[in-house]
DNA sequence: AACTATTTATAAGA
DNA sequence: TTCTTATAAATAGTT
């Protein structure tokens, strides 16, 4: 329906294969709906495009129940009457299907683990590995992720220090650099006073040296303390 | 499409509703499976009659992966279906009991297949890890005791016919004896038949000797296919 | 289940 | 994406 016979085969061309999917899958939803209003037909459409985003419909708005009445139908290989049957009934079915249920998973999942292998095949163990090595392989995956933001945060934080060391660097220098104006001017005081005789010398100045001094050696010795950590796991 | 427009409500003559049940189910099931083909798409596809009879399509005859998917990609609590006037508590109870088992199963199961990873703490990763390490490393152990026992097995059967064979040989090798002495014995015969001038010689003896050569043949031929085949899958 | 007059869907083009 | 339009396809009603 449209200019031409169409192959039924998958369009080549991305851009009209997305331009078909797009016209394609609205006509689906529609005459799903229609079916189902029509014929008073209950049913469950799921589509996940080939870049896997997902539309759906359902009757009545209840995908999960369509759902669950399609495994229930499975497991019992027969209809289920929901309106005809007895709600009591219907709840020792559901019981009886999640119990399957749930024997199925713990038989699935202890066979991920490695238990109970002695009833597999050859081939089932086979396709168990390579699950298996899938999922290690993720896994391993998802824990780099976790060790590469582990490492960008400390990266941020090291960058967010040395700013802050840089800082205060300068500011360690412009003291120094005062402390040396002062010293000068309390040295050309002194040289003053022996040029013009004795008088008593004022070591104010000079007495202050030591206090910065050891101001400075802390201000190192503290950066020393913060800037050489190890980077990681901190 | 059809002569005469249709309204989009329930068709009340029940013959009419079911004959185009019919035949918008394979309209829709033919258009679900063109866009899957041509756009590169994966659906499900579940109906339900009004009488509850299922017709279902999924690409790829996998069914349970892409409802598996579309539970992963909208993971959702969801209320319990059951009427909220059942008196059978005790029932109902085991029935959530149950469900928030399956729950739990599902998303072990997930974690070791290597999905939904996303939520896992750097030390649930490493613990999974080690998980997966175990179960592949008792995988490949299972795999190779089948694969030993599988030689064994194929061992056990060679040696057998290797003895067979032996076996054979040696009747073979005492039935050529035989024959030759009969041969013997008759060319015996033959020449002091012609000693003693002409008369009938007896063939007998002679002909019976490619009767057995085939069956020499045969013996030899049925050991290259048993001995030479692969010791393993066979 | 076939047929066929129509409606509907949609491929291609804008 | 959206609209337009020629044409293929689906199907409602009929046989």
């Amino acid at each position: 329906m449209g200019r031409g016979r169409v192959q039924l085969k998958r369009i080549e061309s991305k851009i009209n294969r997305q331009v078909t999917f797009s016209k394609r899958r609205s006509g689906l939803l529609k005459k799903a709906h229609e079916i189902s209003v029509l014929c008073d037909a209950e049913l469950a459409l799921i589509i996940f495009s080939s870049r896997g985003k997902l539309y759906e419909y359902s009757t009545g708005t209840c995908m999960e129940r369509i759902l669950e009445q399609y495994e229930r139908y499975r497991y019992a290989e027969r209809a289920l009457l929901i309106n005809e049957s007895d709600p009591q009934e219907d709840l020792r079915n559901e019981y009886g299907y999640l119990k399957s249920k749930v024997d199925a998973l713990q038989r699935s999942r202890s066979h991920l683990l490695g238990e109970k292998l002695d009833t597999l095949s050859l081939e089932e163990l086979q396709q168990l590995e390579q699950q298996l090595e899938t999922a290690l392989k993720r896994t391993r995956s998802q824990m780099n992720q976790h060790l590469l933001d582990c490492i960008a945060e400390h990266q941020r934080k090291e960058k967010s220090l040395l700013e802050q060391k840089i800082a205060l660097k300068k500011k360690i220098i412009e003291s120094e650099n005062s402390i040396k104006m002062l010293q000068q001017m309390s040295t050309n005081k002194h040289c003053q006073a022996q040029i013009s005789s004795s008088s008593p010398p004022t070591f104010q100045a000079t007495n202050s040296v030591p206090t910065i001094n050891i101001g400075t050696y802390l201000a190192c010795s503290a950066g020393q303390d913060v800037f050489d950590e190890p980077l990681l796991f901190g």
